[in-house]
DNA sequence: ATTAGAAAGGAAACCGGTTTCAGATCCGGA
DNA sequence: TCCGGATCTGAAACCGGTTTCCTTTCTAAT
């Protein structure tokens, strides 16, 4: 009704050039795909034209005949997140200067939604799926996850950064271990002894990781396992942060020193000694993971681990692109974490 | 070569299905759009085929004979900015609501990605475009925008969040003139008489209506306007937030009360100012705009302008979808804003 | 001048859905 | 039993590209 039929305002197809430019489809075709040789003039003629009418392939005619849309698709549990955002920042660059797009969904920790997400994104025929965050990070629910993989996502190639044992689909992850060795060095280098492990929970794989690493870490520096001194059971945001080292305080631990599992609960664990009167770092140090913006953001800054999304990203899209490519590469691929200190850690008080 | 050709393996598409349910394929697409009856036998048939083999019918296909691909593309300035990360994920529900996807693009704020990526959504044949942030935000470069968009954008729905005049596209934007004056009132109803305006840029449509609404809510309520109490001319992050007020207190400049032109800034602001020995709220008060979790996660947690994410995100999507749909909206709707006040701002001191 | 071989380009099939059109089947009423 | 209309359903065209196949047109060698 209120459209303008003014001829002019057409969407104008590969068939509107050929014809203008007194060639088949077929030869627009290849003038534009590059992928065959066209005579000079002729190609002229449709480049001109392609120009003129500022003409774009759709690129869903040219995805349904090829069977390869040149889009992965993406699945976050939490794009507020900066971790993700930045890992997502950093895939879609990598992406892009691969010749692919990325299709971000974004399931809010809600495995339902994830399920419908998943489903989306092989109704739009992405050609490789990414998942960061969400059940590949749980533990439980290993099966279900699985066999939703096996069944939905039937020859889609997959990259994860969770899970490990027996999945058929790539792995690209963050030697864990190593990023605890190096908070462990850091913190006892300085003196601390008793040191708090805070926040998530502990059916997310990565956190569970990290606990089992605390422990293997203080038997190597001597120290004792003190359970008092962990507290886990929240999300991964600041008011779990924060509600977690309360009650650790309540609990009458005196911790020196505290490793927070991102920096987002770490930004909840600082206020809470805020509020209990302790200063940081002199009190009580505090190093964190992920080192996002908030690890710059804060007062004092945050000592704390990073990724270097730019290659995590990276890593992720170029180990998909393989897959589609039918190119081998390494089902598991890790990532080398890195120490980045700053003022929330200091020497352990006398 | 890897691949299992084992025939199990394969993509099943519709006729697939009605081979083997002994119909024609327009039966089985009639099953599946629900938009024709189809005799209660076969329809049991076809359903009990795509549950069995866990068909998914191709969007791309579906979208081609469409022409409605049911995707509606945004364009944002900056993902890991957590304003464009709430606003995008708010988007993102009411468009799953609403039987849509949303296919995400940051363009780092760069104006010729940017430019890309408005082809590359065209290429998608998105049904609409939703951009926040960038360009439209550029108080120069409008004509060049402006081209682009007929251009480019013929004939797609275009939604945005800056610019108003003589646009032809449909746009959401904040009170901002009402945000301020909530600001204002509050200040200055805590007794502040010396208020400064930081953070931005002046070319930026949303910064530079707020420095004037800032004059003018400072002569409303009969306060001096003094230039060294404005600073601008950074991005809107924290590290400029944190560059600017260091620089108005080199300036000897002495305000009671900041207003950051947004929570990021706020963060670098309050940096400063302690780093500067000066007590929030006491000595000085600071507030923000977009209420994002970094307004939560400050010490003190800051007063913020919030605009309901939910219902904006809604919006912006609904009024895309209304021009899909050929329904008339008003091409320019307005959201309102809020007053948050939290710990950094109190009573102005004697 | 001929002709083999290479290069160029058109016709048509194909990707996997939706939809129009027309024919087939069903129903109740005369 | 027969008929008219309503209900179903299949054949075929279509969406807008790519690609195969085959014919036409060059080019260069004999």
């Amino acid at each position: 009704m209120a459209e303008q039929n003014n001829g002019e305002n057409k969407v104008i197809t590969i068939y509107d050039i050929a014809k203008e430019a007194g060639v088949s489809p077929a030869t627009v075709s290849r003038v534009l795909t590059n992928n065959a040789k066209v005579r000079q003039e002729k190609r002229d003629k449709v480049l001109y034209l392609v120009r003129k009418y500022n003409f774009r392939p759709n690129a869903l005619a040219r995805s349904l005949s090829d069977t390869r849309s040149k889009v992965i698709g993406i699945l976050v549990a939490d794009i507020r997140n900066p971790y993700y955002a930045e890992l997502f920042a950093s895939c879609e660059r990598a992406a892009h200067n691969a010749g692919y797009t990325v299709l971000l969904t974004n399931s809010s920790g809600d495995p339902q939604r994830e399920g419908e997400l998943i489903e989306l994104l092989q109704e739009q025929r992405v050609d490789a799926f990414i998942q960061m965050g969400g059940s590949v990070d749980a533990l439980f629910s290993e099966e279900q996850y699985e066999e939703r993989l096996n069944r939905d996502m039937a020859h889609i190639p997959v990259v994860v950064t969770g899970k490990v044992e027996g999945m058929d689909c790539h792995m690209v992850r963050i030697d864990s271990a190593q990023a605890m060795k190096l908070l462990m060095e850091h913190l006892t280098g300085l003196g601390h002894k008793r040191i708090a492990l805070i926040g998530g929970r502990m059916d997310v794989l990565g956190t569970h990781e990290k606990f089992l690493q605390y422990q293997q870490c203080l038997a190597e520096h001597r120290l004792v396992f003190d359970p008092t001194l962990v507290a886990e059971g929240g999300s991964y945001d600041m008011e779990s942060g924060y509600e977690l080292m309360n009650r650790m305080f309540d609990n009458g631990a005196e911790p020196t020193a505290v490793i927070a599992v991102n920096d987002f609960s770490a930004a909840g664990i600082v206020r809470s000694i805020v509020e209990h009167g302790k200063r940081i770092p002199e009190d009580i140090s505090v190093v964190g993971y992920d080192n996002t913006y908030i690890a710059r953001m804060m007062i004092p800054p945050l000592t704390s681990i990073d990724y270097n999304y730019e290659e995590y990203g990276n890593r992720l899209v170029q180990t998909a692109i393989c897959a589609i490519e039918g190119k081998e590469t390494d089902r598991l691929q890790t990532v080398t974490p890195r120490l980045v200190v700053r003022g929330s850690s200091g020497k352990a008080p006398e």
